[in-house]
DNA sequence: TAGATTGTTAATCGATTAACAATC
DNA sequence: TAGATTGTTAATCGATTAACAATC
C-alpha cells in the first residue's frame, strides 16, 4: 500500500518530534506548518509533505493538534514498543550511554551490559551488573534481545557483530570509529562523534577562508 | 573562485577520510575510484564528482594515490589546524568526549575544561583538571579557544550558549538533547544521539511491519 | 458564510548517475 | 602504443518548493 518512504524524510522525523515535545511541554495545544516552519528552519511546504507521508494529521483551516501529532510521530517511530536492546563495552562511552540514555521513550529497553574484561565484569552501571560477555549466548537465547550497542573498542568491533549476528541479533547502533556495514537482514546505525568533529572543523575553515577573501 | 560546495559533500568527505586511513593503514599505495566505490558501496561517479569539488587528485589510467588523497581530504577538512577548544560540562558525557576523542587528529587541540559543580571543579579528566565555569570569561580572554563543546544538561544549555557567544566563541558542538540554533555568524554541530536510537527504532518498525505483510 | 490552512498536484531545483572524450 | 581510469558534460532521478483547490 504505502510507497517506501525516503530517507531524508525519515531522518527529519526525531527533528519533528523534538519540536513537538517542547510544543507540548510549553502547553501550546495547536500549531500551523507554517509557525512550525518558522521554528524549525525549513519550508511549511515540506512539513506538510513530510507528514502526509503517513496520513493526514491535520485539518485544513486549524493546523495540527500538537499533542495528538506528536503521539502520531511517535508511533510512527515505534517510540512505544520497547524493543530490548544489550549494550557490549561498557568502557567510558558505554557507561556514559547506558547512564544518560532514556531508552524508554526513545524505543527500547535495555537488558543487559556486557563487557570481555575481568576488571569491569561484576561492577555496577545505572542499575545493572556488567555481566561476562563469554556468557552472552546464553543470554541471548533466553531473552531475545532485538538490538545490541557496540561500544567495543574499534579493533574488536567487527569479530563482535558477526558473533552476535550468528547469536541472531539483527539490528546495531554502533559506536566504535569503524563502521559497521548494513549487509542483508540486518540494520545498522553508525554513530561517528568524531565525524561530527570532522565537519565542525570543515566549517570553521570555511569560514576563515571566507573572512580571508573578503578582506582583499 | 569555487562555487559553494553542497552541504551533501561535504558530509561524505569524513566517511572517505575513515576509509583512505584505512587503506593507508593496509599499506595500498592506489586506488580507483571504481574500487573504492565498492568497499564503501556508493558509485564511482560520486565519487569522482565529490573529489572533483575541491580539485583533480587522480590521474588518468591509473587512480588516485591513497596516501595523497588522504593527506589532501584532511587538509579540505582542515585537520591540521588544532583549532582550540573548551569543554563545558564534565559530566559523563563531557568526561566521556574529553578521554575517548583524538582532538589532535580531528582538527581540535583541547586547552581546557569547564563545570559548575563544586563536587567537579578541580578533579582530574585526562591531563586536565575541572575548571570553575565562573572563570572561563577570564581563561577565554586570554586563550581565544576557537570552538566549545557543549556537554551540559539541556536546561542549561542555551544559556551557557549564550554566555560563550556574548564572550566571542563563534562555534558549537553540543550534545544536549535540546538543539542550538545556526544563527548569523556561529557554526554549530548538533550532536543528538537520541535521534539516532529513534531513526533506529523506524528502521526496526518497518522490517517488522515488512515481514508481516510478508507472511499474509 | 468568510478566513485559514490543509492535502496534493505541478514546477523547480539540486544531487546522483551515466557516458565519454581526454590523457596518463 | 594499448589499456585504464580520470575529469567533466549531459541525462536522469529524486527531493524541495510553490501553488491552489478542497474543506474545516
Amino acid at each position: 500500500m504505502d510507497k517506501k518512504v525516503s530517507g531524508s524524510v525519515i531522518n527529519r522525523l526525531p527533528r519533528y518530534y523534538r519540536h513537538l515535545t517542547d510544543l507540548c511541554s510549553s502547553g501550546t495545544e495547536r500549531i500551523s506548518s507554517k509557525e512550525l516552519s518558522e521554528r524549525m528552519g525549513v519550508t511549511a511546504s515540506q512539513i506538510r509533505q513530510d507528514l502526509n507521508c503517513f496520513g493526514g494529521f491535520g485539518q485544513q483551516g486549524y493546523g495540527y493538534n500538537v499533542e495528538m501529532l506528536r503521539t502520531e510521530i511517535a508511533n510512527i517511530l515505534g517510540l512505544n514498543r520497547g524493543y530490548t536492546a544489550v549494550l557490549v563495552g561498557a568502557g567510558h562511552m558505554g557507561r556514559t550511554f547506558a547512564t544518560n540514555t532514556k531508552f524508554e521513550s526513545r524505543g527500547f529497553k535495555l537488558i543487559g551490559i556486557f563487557d570481555s574484561s575481568p576488571e569491569v565484569i561484576g561492577t555496577e552501571v545505572s542499575d545493572f551488573t556488567v555481566m561476562d560477555y563469554a556468557d552472552i549466548k546464553e543470554f541471548i537465547d533466553e531473552n531475545h534481545p532485538k538490538m545490541a550497542i557496540l561500544t567495543v573498542p574499534k579493533e574488536a568491533m567487527k569479530a563482535v557483530a558477526e558473533d552476535l549476528i550468528s547469536m541472531g541479533i539483527k539490528a546495531f547502533m554502533n559506536f566504535s570509529y569503524t563502521e559497521l556495514a548494513e549487509t542483508e537482514g540486518i540494520i545498522v546505525e553508525n554513530v561517528h562523534l568524531s565525524d561530527s568533529l570532522m565537519r565542525l572543523s570543515y566549517k570553521i575553515s570555511e569560514c576563515e577562508n571566507k573572512e580571508k577573501l573578503d578582506k582583499e
